[in-house]
DNA sequence: CTTGACCTTCCAGTGACGGGAATCCTTATG
DNA sequence: CATAAGGATTCCCGTCACTGGAAGGTCAAG
């Protein structure tokens, strides 16, 4: 009982927001045991899930890929193959979503290029945004 | 009067869904004149507004930026280096997302490439989320 | 006894819409 | 003339993953 830590002092361990803590017990990522005032008790094992969190989030994962994923972590008869499904299919999301901001980005660093940026009013970037195609 | 068209129009002719028209007349980017039914009437210089915004949006501007783009292509003496300024500072936001996932991409394939993927529990993708450094 | 640092719950807001209900307007058909 | 279909309207809730803040309970120190 004695190992048990606060909040604060989880958030403190896992670098997530006390906030952050709460909410993952409200949508039952974690359950954390209650001290008699009524105050959250994390033991080593909490402080533990609340880091492998924290860094799956880091890495992008969603809420439900953690829910997943945590399933699978504490799960010690899993197969490699379901992880790494699941991490396979967040990288090919990484990958869409990279491949639409380089998009993003060509287009918009063409029209910044072409953009003189002084004081008059010609602008190649609103004439590009309003439909008008640039010339080659 | 004659020259105005329905939302339904407006949205084939912008490829926005009605919803997000109605949307962003709701947050003031349009106002749309309404005919005596009460139905929403597009004149032509909407249906450009609006076919800018869509373009504005798929490169990423948020909607803010869309108030400040579109406030500047309505007014004659605007400064170029204005719509500039607006267009760099997205682009910066666009390189910062592209430099986090890209981090974010190089752990997570190590990672995939380290795991074996079959039926076996051992998972260097559910080690390293749980903190273990992995050998180089 | 009070102050201040914790902790609790609950409610509201974020960005940019999307889904769906309940209702109204117009036109075509039986 | 009744009605059905196909649009249009408003309004409210849900999304995702939190974040901020209010109102109040708990505890150790001075």
């Amino acid at each position: 009982m004695n190992d048990h830590v606060s909040i604060a002092a989880a958030a403190r361990h896992t670098g997530l927001p006390a906030k952050t803590i709460r909410y993952y017990e409200d949508i039952g990522l974690i359950e954390p045991a209650r001290a008699k005032n009524g105050y959250r008790a994390f033991s080593r094992t909490h402080v533990h899930k609340l880091r492998f969190l924290a860094r799956a989030r880091d890495l992008g994962f969603s809420i439900g890929a953690c829910r997943n994923l945590l399933a699978l972590w504490e799960d010690d008869s899993r197969a490699s193959a379901d992880v790494r499904a699941i991490a396979q299919d967040h990288l090919s999301g990484i990958d869409a979503k990279i491949a639409d901001l380089q998009a993003m980005r060509a287009t918009l660093s063409h029209l910044i290029v072409a953009c003189a940026g002084d004081d008059r009013p010609d602008c190649p970037i609103l004439k590009g945004l309003s439909g008008e195609t640039q010339g080659v």
